[in-house]
DNA sequence: GCGTTTCCGGAACTGATATTACAGGAACGG
DNA sequence: CCGTTCCTGTAATATCAGTTCCGGAAACGC
C-alpha cells in the first residue's frame, strides 16, 4: 500500500487535490475483485451513487457495505461522509468553472464575425431563463409593495449596479413619492441609514464580486426593520440573508465580463408592473412632473 | 417501487416527474421568510447545497437545521433522506439525457407564462432585432476606435440614458485611461468642455424625449472636432446630425415606458468587444487596478 | 400601544447510519 | 491434498445524523 500510485503522498494530508472520479481510475489497479465492482457502480452512475448511503451504494453495486466502505479508504478518504464531501466540492466546482475559465483566460483569440449577433442571442437566453427562475410570487410581491407607495423607498448598488440602481431611481421618482439612492460609502452610512423606518422598502444591486459594504449596510438596513429586496446574479449574493425578497438573473456570457443586462430588463420589467398596478396615482403624478 | 416519494407528485415511479427545482418554485409563495432563504441556499448552489447534511444545509443558508426541515417538508418531502432521493434521481436523470445541454436550457416550461415572461421575451425580441439592424462595420469601428485608447472619452446621457452612460463609465474605466463623464447641466458646460480636444471620443446616449441640453451639447463637440458615437432609439435622435457612427436600438414594448435595455446590452457587447481587442493592455491594467 | 398569532432556533431525543470485529470461504502455494 | 493467506459478507456496536419539542421573539391585527 505504500509503493506508487497513492497520489503523490498526498494520503496523509486533505484529500481534496485530485477529483474523486480520476482517483478512482488511478486506484483500480490496486484494488480486489468486489472492491472493482464497487468502483464499476460508482463510474457506471456518476457522481449520484456516492451520494447515496452506504446500503444503496453497496446494493446497486451488488457488494456489500463495508466492501464499499474498504472501497473508499482505498481513495485516501478517511471516511464515507469525508468522501461524499469531496464528491459535493467536485460538483460544485464543476458547475462554476466555464466560468472561472472564461474569466481567467484571455478572450477567445479568433472570432471576429457576427460576434454582435452571438453577444445579443447569448443576452436574450439569459433573460428567458431569468424569466424562467425567478418564481412569480416574489416579482408580484416586490412590484405590489412599490406600488402601495407606504414608506419611503431606499436604493443601493455596487460598482457596476450602482447605475442600475439609478436607472430604476429614475423612474421610481417619477411613479411615487420618497424615492431615494443612498451612496455605497461606508463613511456617511449613518447619517444615511438615520432616517430609515420600519417598513420602507430597500432594493439592493449585488453581483460577483459582492460588495462587503453592500453586504454591511443591508445588514443595518433589516436592523432598521426595512423590507429588503435584493437583486442580484444567479450565484445570489450574501446579502440574501437580510433579504425578504430575491431575484437572481443570468449573468453568464462567458467571456471577460458578466453580462448585467438581464438584472437591467428585470428592472424594466418591475417598473411596468408597479406603474401598471399603480396607474390612477402614478399616471397622475408622471402628467403633472412631465408639465413642470 | 419503494416508499414512494410522491406526496402529490405523479405516481408510477416519476422518471424525471416533478423537479426538485420546479417543486421549489410552485412551493415559494406559501413559504416564511427563513424557509425562503434555504430555498435561495439551494437555488444557489443547486444541487450540491441539498446533498450536504442538515446542518451544513443550515448553515450555508443562513438559517437553523429545523427551519431547512420544514422546508423540505413544505416541499412535500416526508423527511430529508426522502428529500435527498429525489435530488439523486433527478440528477441521475440529467446526467443521462443528451450531455448537459438540458441543464442550460430553462427550467421548466410547464409553468404558466405570465407577464414577465412576455416581457422579458419582448426584449429579447428587441435584442435580436437591435443586433441585426446595426450594422457590423459601424459597432467595429466603434470598438476599435474605443480599443485605440489614443485621446480622452467622454460620456453622456439623458435623463434616463444617463446611467448607462454611468454603466459604460464604470467598465470603460477599467480598461483604458482618459475616461470621464459629463453631467447634462446647462451651467457647467464650459467648464466641463474646455479640455476636450480634437480626436477624442465622445459617447451619447439620446432616446425620446430627445433632450435639447444634450443636442447643444453635441454640437459643441462637433465643433471641437470630437470624433462623436450616438446610441439612441429607432427614430433616431437629431444628435445624429453631429455623431459619425450612430448606433440605433429597438425600445418599443407596447408598455408605458420604452425599454432601454436593448442599448444596455449594447454597450455590454461593446465593451466585450473593446476588451477583447485591447486585451494586451486592457488585461494589464485590470489586473494593476483590482490589486490596488 | 397591547394582545394574539405565527415563526424561528436551541437543546434534548431517537432512529438510522457508518463503522468495526469476527468468522466463513475461496484461492493459491506448498 | 492440506495449510496458509487473503478476501468477503454477516452481525453487533458506537456515532452521528435527522427529528421533535418547547420557549422566546418577531410580525400582525385590533
Amino acid at each position: 500500500m505504500d509503493d506508487a500510485a497513492d497520489a503523490g503522498g498526498g494520503g496523509a494530508g486533505e484529500p481534496g487535490g485530485a477529483s474523486v472520479e480520476a482517483r478512482v481510475h488511478e486506484a483500480m489497479h490496486r484494488l480486489t475483485s468486489a472492491e472493482k465492482r464497487a468502483a464499476r457502480g460508482l463510474l457506471g452512475s456518476y457522481p449520484t451513487l456516492g451520494f447515496a448511503p452506504v446500503a444503496e451504494f453497496a446494493q446497486n453495486s451488488g457488494v456489500s457495505p463495508p466492501t464499499v466502505l474498504r472501497f473508499v479508504a482505498e481513495l485516501g478518504y478517511r471516511s464515507y461522509p469525508d468522501f461524499q464531501r469531496a464528491l459535493r466540492e467536485e460538483l460544485e466546482e464543476r458547475a462554476k468553472s466555464p466560468l472561472q475559465r472564461a474569466a481567467a483566460a484571455p478572450p477567445h483569440p479568433e472570432r471576429d464575425l457576427h460576434a454582435l449577433d452571438h453577444f445579443m442571442a447569448r443576452i436574450a437566453g439569459n433573460l428567458a431563463v431569468t424569466a424562467a427562475r425567478i418564481p412569480v410570487s416574489e416579482f408580484e410581491a416586490f412590484a405590489a409593495r412599490l406600488a402601495e407607495g407606504k414608506g419611503a423607498c431606499h436604493l443601493m448598488g455596487g460598482r457596476f449596479t450602482d447605475p442600475i440602481a439609478a436607472y430604476m431611481e429614475a423612474h421610481l421618482r417619477l411613479i411615487r413619492p420618497g424615492v431615494r439612492r443612498l451612496d455605497g460609502r461606508t463613511a456617511t452610512r449613518a447619517d444615511q441609514l438615520i432616517d430609515v423606518k420600519p417598513g420602507d422598502v430597500a432594493i439592493v444591486f449585488d453581483v460577483r464580486r459582492y460588495d462587503p459594504q453592500l453586504l454591511e449596510t443591508s445588514a443595518d438596513l433589516a436592523a432598521r426593520r426595512a423590507f429588503t429586496v435584493l437583486v442580484t446574479d444567479e450565484w445570489i449574493s450574501p446579502v440574501s440573508r437580510h433579504a425578504k425578497i430575491v431575484l437572481p438573473c443570468m449573468t453568464q456570457t462567458g467571456s471577460t465580463w458578466d453580462a448585467n443586462a438581464a438584472l437591467f430588463a428585470l428592472v424594466e420589467a418591475v417598473i411596468a408592473r408597479v406603474t401598471e398596478l399603480a396607474w390612477p396615482a402614478a399616471g397622475r403624478r408622471i402628467g403633472s412632473l412631465e408639465k413642470g
